[in-house]
DNA sequence: CGCTTGCTTGGAGTGCGCTCGAAGGTCATA
DNA sequence: TATGACCTTCGAGCGCACTCCAAGCAAGCG
């Protein structure tokens, strides 16, 4: 009941395609070393993530420990993507608001994926323009390098 | 002198192919600010360059203002593409240091490009990934997101 | 001459993204 | 029931890559 209807419904977390669940265990609530096993992320910085607001409400234990569930590994996941983009923490956040705040936000979400896609292009270019760099001085060292 | 020449005797500062000149003007000679227009650093970062080693050494004019040459501003330009690989800067002034200490180092230095190089590519794939997911989400926001 | 502009230095400060520590509560196993 | 692993919070600390500041020197100009 966790995937396309919710989705569909615009009131999850994650609000972007339907990802597949199956997880380490067929479970769907994971203490947060369990997480930390699944993210490589660490438990300080998931806590951080938190605190931030980069995280929906966490679900408890009834002892207050944290009880993330497979919907909060996807955001995790789809966070960590973001992150390595070079995306800043701030602009993931924000993000975050948006779902949080409902299906009215469709637009400026869309708007921020595309503006992050337009990046990623971008940044992709630039390494291969880096690459080519790489290549003449690597070329360089192999000929001028060797029969020195 | 300063060009193709030097380049084989592997003296210089860049030791990679032998990279078209023409700047601005057709000087040798340039003032921090005009160095700070043509590369887009500011003077801050250029001196705070040279301070922890990762230029060369830099001449002065007789009242000891920085003079860069073209040379320089060559380095700039690849530690500049190097800098957005992600390339910590530490490993960027190892790699000035190697220069430094002449043609013995050139297959330190070449393995330390080849090792960027993998990275770069890795990274280049790591976007990729981030770009299909990315166009997922966008596509569901392109209908979910319109239709709702 | 005084003013402005541009440069010099060394050292301190900033923003980001974690990362760690202290002090204490909870849980599983023997 | 006791031990040890694991969890909690809040706040402070860290490493990186700059970024800025204060104090002062030099050159060009009206």
């Amino acid at each position: 009941m966790q995937t396309t209807q919710a989705v569909a419904a615009g009131q999850d977390i994650c609000s972007g395609p339907p990802p597949r669940h199956p997880r380490p265990d067929g479970q769907d609530r994971y203490t947060i070393s369990e997480v930390v096993a699944f993210t490589g992320l660490t438990a300080h910085t998931l806590r951080w993530y938190e605190r931030i607001g980069l995280m929906p409400h966490v679900d408890r234990s009834h002892t207050g420990q944290r009880r993330y569930t497979n919907r909060d590994l996807d955001w995790l996941v789809f966070v960590t993507k973001l992150r390595l983009t070079g995306m800043p923490v701030a602009d993931m956040v924000r993000y975050a608001e948006l779902v949080r705040q409902g299906e009215s936000t469709y637009d400026e979400r869309r708007e921020l994926l595309e503006s992050t896609r337009r990046d990623v292009l971008a940044r992709i270019h630039e390494l291969r323009d880096t690459l080519a760099v790489l290549d003449l001085k690597i070329g360089f060292y192999a000929t001028e390098g060797t029969t020195r």
